[in-house]
DNA sequence: GATCGTCTAAAGGTCAGACCCAAAGTACCA
DNA sequence: TGGTACTTTGGGTCTGACCTTTAGACGATC
């Protein structure tokens, strides 16, 4: 009995050895997400889990850290504080993708490339499900988009009306990864010379074209602009992008 | 000079108070996307970013287990440990989506419009920017699925095939949006009589015909293959749903 | 000379207990 | 009545100790 014979009689796959902490996470997360604890409602106070868990307050501490960055719980200091509840939302997820983006320094393709597969389908959702206070937002924010003065003002409205569609789809994935992604565009396109009076122009008119079919819940239309609207914004941002690495390297 | 003076005269808005383990690890945070902090490269130990920061342990953990769950560092114990720079990668817009859609409760109806959404785009990015090795990928799951003999292999099968897609689109984006929608469909379809031969048959044909396409680079087709394949296994999944949910009424 | 213990040092993981700060309630006084 | 000071209940931070895991070095054994 040599140790090759051991080695390829019994085999064992790599285990990980969980931490007090994670372990602790789980079995709330789980419960949470169950059901088991309604949303808003409390978890016991720290000093209360510490008497049931037999675990001590750092872990304790940390298991609550961690469905707190998650999302799942919110932590508020003071008498009548504690750990609350509550279901994770399309923030978290925005989040994330924001450091996906952020961390591996993602080509603005990629970004765009995702807004032409998603958008298009958030109109034709919306066309579809929306409600009457949706359609309100998202023609307030053509306006704000009209009035704009300085480029601020502008990125903002645009921002407001693109995550209003994906509002309006009431999908809530879509609107999650739509969030992330204007947030993307917001910063990427904010310090650069490429949002003129003519690109203004053109993203106003678009805008309402889509917003119409969409009051007139006419899905194939509003996707099919939306399809155009995106396309165009997108090849425009990446043609001035491709300008400002040339003038880049010509430094 | 009353108290009403005071505060008509000064505004402020209100403030929040951060707390120390935030501001810590949004510091290193914010380091890490700079790239200051190269991935894969060691943090100081605990003990020693206490010395420089002047903080507690405690404190300096809570930011590490921050950054931990939100994937900017991977934690190692024992000799030679410690936190290492791991830029955060698909798996943890994975998380955070899964997390909302099983807290949500979202109606798969949302999972399957998203699919509808992404996996066209998937496919034709794929046709286009694909390697041979990433092509080779999708042949082997398709011979996987043919001979898959249990439901577990089917899917687990079919889950890599439709990511090995996302994959092959170099779209980062995209492929973490599209793991966390497996995940949610492989969990889903598990426990339902949904899978039977023909639904098998169906699917193997289907992802034989987009393989090809991506195979010969043609997008367009690749795009309308895969809008067809998704579209009606979405809408089986859905009948399905629908008798589940009869019958469980009927009890 | 390869293999197996053993030891040691470095690093994270856990613990217990104290104290600080914030918020909400309460009692008391002008 | 209304404001002020105290109390209580909660999270936030600090300290210092000890446990557990791992890499590496050093022998001891067959």
């Amino acid at each position: 009995m040599t140790a090759e014979d051991t080695q390829t009689a019994i085999r064992l796959s790599p285990m990980a050895v969980p931490k007090a902490s994670d372990v602790l996470a789980t079995e709330i997360r789980e419960r949470i997400l169950s059901g088991e604890f309604a949303e808003g409602s409390a978890l016991p106070p720290e000093r209360e889990l510490v008497l049931q868990t037999k675990m001590s307050r750092t872990t304790v501490r940390e298991a609550l850290r961690i469905l707190e960055v998650q999302g799942l719980v919110r932590i508020k200091t003071g008498r009548a504080g504690g750990a609350f509840v509550c279901k994770p939302g399309e923030d978290s997820v925005a989040d994330s993708l924001e450091l996906l983006i952020r961390g591996r320094q993602i080509r603005l393709t990629s970004v765009h490339e995702t807004r032409e597969a998603i958008e298009p389908a958030c109109a034709r959702l919306a066309a579809v499900n929306r409600t009457a206070g949706e359609l309100g937002v998202l023609e307030k924010a053509n306006e704000t988009i009209a009035a704009a003065k300085t480029l601020e003002e502008f990125l903002q409205a645009n921002v407001d009306w693109h995550v209003g569609v994906a509002i309006a789809s009431h999908n809530e994935i879509l609107t999650g990864v739509m969030i992330a992604l204007s947030r993307a565009i917001y910063t990427t396109t904010n310090n650069e010379g490429f949002v003129n009076d003519e690109v203004r122009a053109l993203a106003t008119r678009a805008h309402r074209s889509v917003t119409r079919a969409i009051k007139e819940k006419d899905a194939d239309a509003a996707a099919r602009r939306m399809t155009r609207h995106v396309h165009s914004y997108a090849a425009a941002a990446l043609e001035v992008d491709d300008r400002v690495a040339i003038a880049v390297d010509q430094d």
